[in-house]
DNA sequence: TTCAGTGCAAAACGTTTGCAACACA
DNA sequence: TGTGTTGCAAACGTTTTGCACTGAA
């Protein structure tokens, strides 16, 4: 999990770990929000992490219980808001939260091992004629998707199952 | 939602509501389980609708609270180890299950509208390439994806929310 | 007859919310 | 100082599970 999938120097739309934590406080302050210890402290986490981590994976990682698990909810909800983190679901129930990195619409999917859940950032999407076609054919408008791959990681496939 | 998306005649993947009953629940007799009334019930509930249906939304659709809300559960737990039904998430925290057609491998996806929810199954896939590229890269095999495409349909476009 | 399947109730789980106490601006 | 934020606890909706009873084969 620590090493990049795309090596050094990267900076693809994921790599929102690039940005200081006081221009996302700065962020808050801007739209008239406060900065408490609990928001820098999620920010930091989100920061270094810079994968999609459940609220609870938020809240365990956070110094000794800091801060209540329903202000992880309510900070996660505000960021969202804000557009600072986006939300994925992998299909397990839980949500995901991955910071977007400043300036980036930060459109990416990701590839999930199914045997211990490592996460790599996948930056190929879809045609967008594909997009295109099938929302003209079906008349909608507005069309996104959400596209997630699944699949055994190397270290997994030798029948060992890796930690993480 | 009465009306199928590509017309009459059409035999695409998700059209499972062309197999008839008793060709169901053979299949699970010749699996050694039992036809039962619930089974029956949902079976019947989920060849009538041929879209994703939410357990909820079976049980509710069930006569008169015919059968548990636990047995339903159960009876799509049933169902999925069987290869018979297909899980779908459309990120709502809600698993959504779908009746597969005999003899198809039922890889189909959506298109949701997010104002009434209206679903209209999606043919289209990604570029085979796209995924082995995606697998090979990342050192991951056994690569499978989930994609579902959001918009807004034709009635709801015009700021009327319509009902379903 | 027998064991898989059921109904009922309780619990597990992620998430949201009401409210009084608190702390950032 | 005042309002936005927090912690706590309770509530919520979905899903799972334990257990005694029931019914399909």
């Amino acid at each position: 999990m620590s090493t990049h999938p795309h090596g050094e120097g990267c900076s693809c739309a994921h790599e929102a770990g690039r940005t200081p934590l006081p221009d996302l406080t700065d962020k808050l302050r801007r739209q008239a929000h406060k900065v408490t210890g609990p928001r820098q402290a999620v920010l930091e986490i989100l920061r270094r992490q810079g994968r999609p981590l459940a609220i609870r994976e938020i809240h365990q990682a956070l110094p000794e219980g800091d801060c209540d698990l329903a202000t992880v909810y309510r900070a996660m909800h505000l960021l969202k808001g804000m557009g600072m983190v986006q939300r994925f679901d992998f299909g397990d129930g839980v949500a995901r939260f991955e910071l977007l990195a400043e300036g980036v619409d930060g459109h990416h999917h990701h590839l999930i091992c199914v045997r211990c859940a490592e996460v790599v950032a996948v930056e190929e999407c879809i045609p967008e004629e594909m997009e295109r076609r099938i929302a003209e054919r079906n008349g909608f408008t507005a069309v996104t998707h959400k596209l997630e791959f699944f699949g055994i990681c190397a270290r997994c496939q030798g029948g060992v199952r890796c930690e993480t």
